[in-house]
DNA sequence: CGAATGTCTAATGTCGACATTTATGTTTGA
DNA sequence: TCAAACATAAATGTCGACATTAGACATTCG
């Protein structure tokens, strides 16, 4: 067990990012520095240095002399956001495609067959972890740091706001088939197929999300 | 002229932003609060907070009970960067292609020759900010935030730590071959080729700057 | 002599108080 | 009545001092 060091700002941040899943915090809510202090009982500068680290993850959205929010994404900038990460994890995919092994393909294969069968039990929580499971295998090949920390950003971002969505977007059968198109272009080895999928993947994604 | 406020914060960026472009801040100096403070005859408040802008502009590297470091960037990093930003920016660029004017045409034709003579005249400051007006006119019809949003910190910080290395990259002759082969990509509004072509122009700078 | 341990210094981490600014609501004047 | 000017409260911005920690150096013991 790797041994890591909880300085205050570590365990603002964390309780931020739980406050935020568990729906407590809403998209134009205030993260009020005084309140926050009070609440952790501790002074506000390490409240500050948290809100920073949370501002460059893009959870938090920062007005200068006004105070820090939960963003409120606009139906064009959710668009947005999938767009882009269709873009990066596509070509990550796409340049890394021929890495995979057969068992891996194979574990790639159970993964959709269990989403379908989570998505059919409704046990929403499992669809979204065993959706996360599948998408770092497809990427985990990459070795582009730069890459991944901005997919990483995205990935997070875009989880905490509507993860609780995902289970309602697409019927079981659909889970299953969207993700298995991804997975044959992959097999195929097609690099233009690849990206083609996977950015029409997260534009349809995010549409979907954006008119909810 | 826009009213702009300028907190100390903001100062302390931009002072730090100057000492960079100066090169009176290499890869792998350490900004000390203290110093910094002590240097502007401000506190050390407002230079942690500046310090965590810059970080998030990747402009400063962060070791936590450590300080703040200028960064030192592999030779694969350099790739890696080099290569997202042709991700990103191909993208941007394919996706707008059809929205440029003939008059706009013309003007990145002649941005491109004044490059070229530019780079004759051993002007190194105009050709790299010419080369910065293509490049943001090429990019400008993009509207997808998000993904401006990366490529412009990229760029801030792919810009600081090489501009210098630009001007002795490529001949004269090659600075404008290399870039009318982007145009003419452009012009042609193939998609293909245009991500193609503008992948590989910063695949190609990325591998020559990593090897200087 | 060398590795483990102890000490010291300089840097970041945190604190509580005060200064400044924003946004709101109230008053004032034509 | 309405708009401009003015208070007021509450938030962030900044300050200087103290606490804690990482890294370098000195020391001890085998």
């Amino acid at each position: 067990m790797p041994i890591v060091k909880k300085t205050y700002k570590d365990q603002v941040v964390d309780y931020v990012y739980q406050l935020l899943l568990a729906g407590e915090l809403n998209p134009g809510d205030q993260l009020k520095e005084t309140l926050l202090a009070e609440k952790m009982g501790i002074s506000r500068a390490p409240i500050r240095e948290a809100m920073k680290e949370l501002i460059i993850n893009g959870l938090v959205d920062y007005r200068p002399q006004v105070g820090n929010f939960v963003p409120v994404l606009s139906p064009k900038q959710i668009i947005d956001s999938y767009t882009t990460r269709g873009v990066l994890e596509g070509y990550a995919i796409m340049s890394t495609c021929k890495q995979f092994s057969a068992e891996e393909f194979e574990k790639l294969d159970n993964l959709v067959v269990q989403m379908e069968r989570y998505a059919n039990k409704k046990n929403h929580k499992m669809v979204v972890d065993t959706g996360g499971d599948f998408h770092d295998l497809l990427i985990s090949k990459s070795d582009n740091v730069e890459l991944l920390e901005y997919t990483d950003r995205l990935s997070l971002k875009l989880h905490i706001q509507f993860f609780k969505h995902w289970s309602t977007l697409y019927s079981p059968a659909e889970i299953g088939r969207r993700h298995r198109v991804i997975l044959d272009s992959v097999k195929s080895g097609d690099s233009d197929l690849i990206e083609r999928v996977v950015r029409q993947h997260y534009a349809e994604t995010g549409k979907k999300i954006a008119t909810l």
